[in-house]
DNA sequence: GTTTCCGTTTACGTAAACGTCAATTAAAGC
DNA sequence: GCTTTAATTGACGTTTACGTAAACGGAAAC
């Protein structure tokens, strides 16, 4: 209701595991405020988490996507990094423009694959 | 010159170690030749080795790329499996999509941050 | 008031993907 | 023939990303 979640809650929501989300936090990931013992997480909480699972799907270890959560969130600048600022931008960019030429490539030979396959199956019927 | 490489040729074009090539070998990946106890590589070998690590790219695992290596060279198709075959192609075709989506995702969003970051540097100058 | 859930902390366990010796063997240069 | 140099096998070590179990605390259900 006021944006407020339960370890238990986001496990269930990204389908993961409480350990899952705590050791995030013992990484440094997530930072959870406090009720007593009990961690209540916020919506920024739940938005890096979002990107952190996305990170992994891209095959990424947790500390590149501590790098990347930092780009998101050094947004202050502080005007003197500036520079080597774009130029982690740049080469992030590299990676991921190569994972899509991958990507692409793999696609197109399963189409092939898939195609082939077709084929034998009408002359089979 | 015939397509044959030593395990030292590859390593020097992969960028990898020979540890790695051999790891390879006993996960299956790769099935080598012999000259005496000395390892060969044909072709095949080299081409296996570029599909295994595109797969790496895209933090796939060496077990998954098993898999897709299968789909290559189940090429002869055993008639009785081709519909579940069909149906893996289908699903890495969908995890490859989701990952396609992600890698837009980020870079729109990395364009965004470098777009406020060079807003800055104008501001500044 | 005690069972039953969550949640926490601490700690050890584990699978994957190699790295890093160490001891041998084989081949090649001179 | 002797010495580098490249390759092999075997074994143990290491890092990452969690799993799993134990022991405890608090709150709610009945």
């Amino acid at each position: 209701m006021t944006d407020l979640y339960t370890i238990s809650e986001l496990a269930r929501e990204f389908g993961i595991t409480t350990r899952t989300i705590r050791f995030y936090e013992d990484e440094g990931l997530l930072q959870p405020g406090r009720k007593g013992r009990q961690r209540i997480y916020s919506r920024r909480d739940y938005v890096r988490l979002k990107l952190i699972l996305r990170g992994k799907r891209l095959g990424l270890s947790l500390s590149e996507i501590a790098d990347i959560i930092e780009l998101y969130d050094s947004d202050q600048g502080e005007t003197g990094q500036l520079a080597s600022f774009l130029d982690s931008i740049r080469e992030r960019r590299g990676v991921l423009k190569q994972q899509r030429a991958d990507i692409d490539a793999t696609l197109h030979e399963l189409q092939r694959i898939e195609r082939r396959c077709r084929n034998r199956l009408k002359t089979l019927s």
